[in-house]
DNA sequence: CTCTATTAGTAACTTCTGTTACTAAACTTG
DNA sequence: CAAGTTTAGTAACAGAAGTTACTAATAGAG
């Protein structure tokens, strides 16, 4: 029966896949918070994590920066390049090592921070507004949790 | 003082961010599921979406699979054509609306979803084993509440 | 009917992203 | 300390993806 839809004939039902909805639901939450930063302010998703990251880590170098973010140097490179031409950050040699690039946020960068993430917590907390303090004490639980395994896994290949 | 690191003046880290986990997760998860669709059977993210979704669906127009994907037409479009080429999939006319092309998935494509499926849940198994039966009850209709949010609070913008 | 508006799908252009390979500066080891 | 190796960052090319605009078909209003 060759026209039969094949789902009835396995109870598999690919929105039960975990990898699946995490990517759907990941896909969708990256859109809701990047109308904030792409529509609103101009900046790429890359750019973004990168503001984050410095804010959050100091001045610190390029290759750090790729750790801490997952994204690989080339990545970056690209990134801090719009960053600087925008006068978002700043960056100036390593006198200790002189292959570094030290990358700094500028006032503009520090102020630009300032001003989005009230608006990224308010999404958060729209999302999360029906949840019990028990619900988002145990999702946070769940999804490090997952993040912790999946490191793992994909270092074994 | 400027230089003094900016997380110290503000409690707010950026690894707590919800979306900003969610973001990392997602694409930890997807890149250890898409080791195998892509490394192992040469088809790209979107494909293996179609495939799937075609698999769940029977046959359907492209513009159906797009919805249920959250893929946008042209993406389908593309998809859609290389997994032609890999005879993976088959495209005839709608007798009844003429616009539309009826994507099915032929006898290797099938073949195909069947012999991926499980090494993708065995991945998921593994993500997964450390979590009793109520953890992952948990997790999945905390992820479904907010799948629902989600696609509420971006339809408005 | 027939003229306009919508819809499905794709082509063509532009932009973004990934890869390879290069340059400059450190390390390392005999 | 000299010669080979590794590391940080970027340039340049190639392939992928997003955007706009076009074509063919249908639906809808008068």
């Amino acid at each position: 029966m060759p026209q039969a839809p094949d789902h009835a004939s396995e109870a598999l039902s690919l929105n039960s896949f975990l990898p699946y909805r995490l990517m759907i639901l990941a896909d969708m939450v990256s859109r809701v918070a990047s109308q904030i930063y792409v529509d609103r302010f101009d900046l790429t998703r890359q750019e973004w994590r990168i503001i984050a990251s410095l804010f959050e880590l100091g001045p610190v170098s390029a290759t750090e920066i790729g750790e801490h973010s997952t994204m690989d140097k080339m990545t970056v490179s690209r990134a801090v390049t719009g960053l600087e031409a925008k006068g978002l950050l700043r960056r100036h040699d390593d006198p200790a090592d002189r292959r570094n690039k030290i990358l700094e946020l500028t006032q503009a960068g520090r102020a630009l921070y300032r001003k989005i993430v009230p608006l990224i917590l308010a999404r958060e907390a729209y999302l999360l507004e029906n949840f019990s303090p028990e619900e988002r004490a145990s999702l946070a639980h769940l999804l490090e949790a997952l993040l912790a395994r999946a490191r793992e896994l994909e270092q074994r290949g």
